[in-house]
DNA sequence: GTGCTTGCAAAGGTTTTGCACTTAT
DNA sequence: ATAAGTGCAAAACCTTTGCAAGCAC
């Protein structure tokens, strides 16, 4: 984990990914900084996400649909994802910590965190549902 | 999706799948059968994986470090990935299907499923440790 | 000045696809 | 006979990386 200096693009990325909730691809991450620094590549967009991943400053979703995405919500929340028109969505939702103990318990080796992906219907799909 | 004609290589990778607990990856899938069938290719072993996924015979394991992973267990199970050795091990434990319910109270949507990956280390990492 | 950061382009790894041929039904 | 499946190779896709130049400290 190295030290960082600073940069705008990582700068300009930081603020853009706070500035949506719409968890962003790489790229649509670089074609929003793009607006402001024509310039950037592609692969600074990359570097910068995985450094910001790896200091914990952002998230990676890897939800298994080809491009990982990224958000700047790091407080506790978990994530649904449409399975009509694959958006992902934020769930406020009381804490399913309590699930770690329940893996523990009958388990040899150690436990000590968990990724959960909900799959549902969103608001806005359901209102256009065909099939109730 | 579509009828499904029988073809022996299918039925290999079926066969290979329900005999192993490791949770392979395509590539490793495509290596086990061109033991048996040493002309099959590479694109086939992905057809006939999506194609057994789709139909719901076997599960694909999305867990975002590069390659997707499958397993002919299509019980309801959970998985740790191990932050050492990177293993993914089947979870025997108490159901945890109550958190679509506690998921879905405050969600204006609806939700019906959901995938969970819990992270940790197993036994044998654990054994090995140096840091108690 | 040193070392992190960038843009560019090339390469890497995984998965999908077009095509002509083969096989199951 | 017809539609699904196959092997092969090429392409598509996402992500990482080597390098020389640029910038922060």
């Amino acid at each position: 984990m190295t030290n960082l200096k600073y940069s705008r693009q990582r700068e300009a990325i930081k603020e853009y990914l706070a500035s949506t909730t719409c968890h962003p691809t790489a790229d649509t991450v670089y074609m929003n900084i793009k607006k402001l620094y024509p310039n950037i590549s592609l692969g600074t967009v990359y570097r910068n996400l995985s450094l910001l991943a790896e200091h914990g400053e952002i998230i990676k979703i890897s939800c298994g649909d080809g491009s990982d995405r990224f958000d700047a919500n790091i407080g506790q929340h978990y994530h649904l994802i449409c399975s009509q028109c694959g958006e992902i969505i934020d769930l406020q939702m009381d804490s399913i910590d309590h699930i770690n103990a329940i893996a523990n318990a009958s388990f040899p080796g150690k436990i000590n965190g968990h990724t959960v992906y909900f799959y549902g219907t969103c608001e806005k799909c359901l209102k256009t549902e065909k099939y109730s």
